[in-house]
DNA sequence: GGAATGCTTCGGCCCAGACCGAAACTTTAG
DNA sequence: CTAAAGTTTCGGTCTGGGCCGAAGCATTCC
């Protein structure tokens, strides 16, 4: 401990299986309650009570309640970006079978990432966003040209309202999956939003999968240029 | 636990104070050994052999055993890049006094993450780089051009060794005080080695401040098209 | 009003694991 | 060969913290 900020009660937090199952629910971007978090990793409802003080006080976890339910969520993406990271090096160096991946197909085609896509169409999506020219990756961070901005335009998205946020526009997410990049930040999460809101896709319930409809596939893949 | 890998484990690894001293120690790229590593941690030997037996048993750290010491350094790049993540945090969610970075100038400038360079003259120099055309960022991976080979030739660093490696030549790694990314990768590793070799810079001794000479600094600076 | 639901606080149990002392083992030094 | 240094294994102690049962607040429903 020379220098630098301690992670070691941070590690600790996350190192506790059922505050760790916890957090991986939460990772689909959406709030949950505390009871369903219970339930989801397997505790009864006062243990989980005292994991959530735990990880709110220790900035993970942000809270709203509302009525009688209290409602959880991840603290920002960067708590999401370090779960995915741990995730890649726990399946690296998991006990010798080393799946690459999810198990189901569907997990690896399409899935949340906090709150934005990813897996196969998501890497996709961002490698057919640089080859039209709509983003540069300029080293420190995905840069969004003006072309990429009419585009987006036209898709629906108003840049000019994500800029006013503090949060990054465009960001580079590593896909635990596909071990390549995908588009993250605030663009990222309103074109998740729009693929939802054209009803291109849904999620499914009780997990991360996302389902494109077959339409969907096909209007996906004709905004954004791929193949 | 619905799927993916189970992250609580190596969390709960990196989440013991000593482990995780042990582990910061060993961000600079540095084979320690056991002793060290107990001196580091402030715990007696036979404690750290035991701890240091777990974190080689998960897979976070590789051993070689020489003479009587056994060395110790971090089993990958990707673990350092956990690391990084989890101090991103640590210190975005520590308790208030939220320091954007290291508190030493001099750490903040240059210092070593696990074996190439960060900090300031880290970021520039992949800035430059990429303003040179010696490489291209193309979304998934730093991509080195033509002329980037031979640039990097005639500072000394032979690409077609490296690419004989299966570790990425090419990496982008998010540097947690600048909040940008750097290079990192074997070709990371390469310029470190190389800028060491021609005296240009020397690490201080028991940290991870790098200095720069004057000439040094300013050879790094034409070398690279910084500024 | 009473009853049900969701959540929290309190108290106590219990176990994993961090720690060290002592001693053995291995390699280098003399 | 003996001595010393580095490391490991064994045995035992002890504390931190995860867990649940019971009870206590809120809020909503009827």
């Amino acid at each position: 401990m020379r220098h630098g900020p301690d992670i070691a009660p941070i590690a600790a937090i996350i190192g506790d299986p059922a505050r760790a199952a916890m957090l991986v629910a939460l990772m689909d971007g959406r709030a949950l309650t505390a009871g369903e978090l219970a339930h989801e990793a397997g505790v009864t409802p006062q243990t989980a009570s005292g994991h959530l003080n735990k990880m709110t006080d220790a900035g993970l976890l942000v809270v709203r309640k509302q009525g009688r339910h209290r409602y959880v969520a991840l603290a920002g993406d960067e708590v999401g970006q370090v779960l995915e990271a741990l995730m890649g090096v726990a399946a690296a160096t998991g006990h010798g079978r080393t799946r690459t991946g999810p198990k189901e197909p569907a997990l690896r085609a399409a899935r949340v990432c906090y709150d934005h896509l990813a897996g196969e169409q998501a890497v996709a999506l961002l490698r057919g966003l640089i080859d039209q020219g709509a983003i540069l990756d300029h080293g420190d961070t995905l840069e969004l040209t003006d072309m990429g901005t009419a585009r987006f335009a036209a898709f629906g998205i108003d840049l000019a309202i994500l800029r006013k946020s503090r949060r990054p526009v465009c960001r580079a997410c590593l896909d635990w999956s596909e071990r390549r990049f995908h588009l993250g930040g605030s663009l990222g999460a309103a074109v998740l939003t729009q693929i939802y809101a054209k009803g291109w896709a849904k999620r499914e319930d009780g997990s991360r999968v996302v389902t494109f409809t077959d339409q969907g596939m096909q209007a996906f893949s004709d905004a954004f240029g791929i193949n």
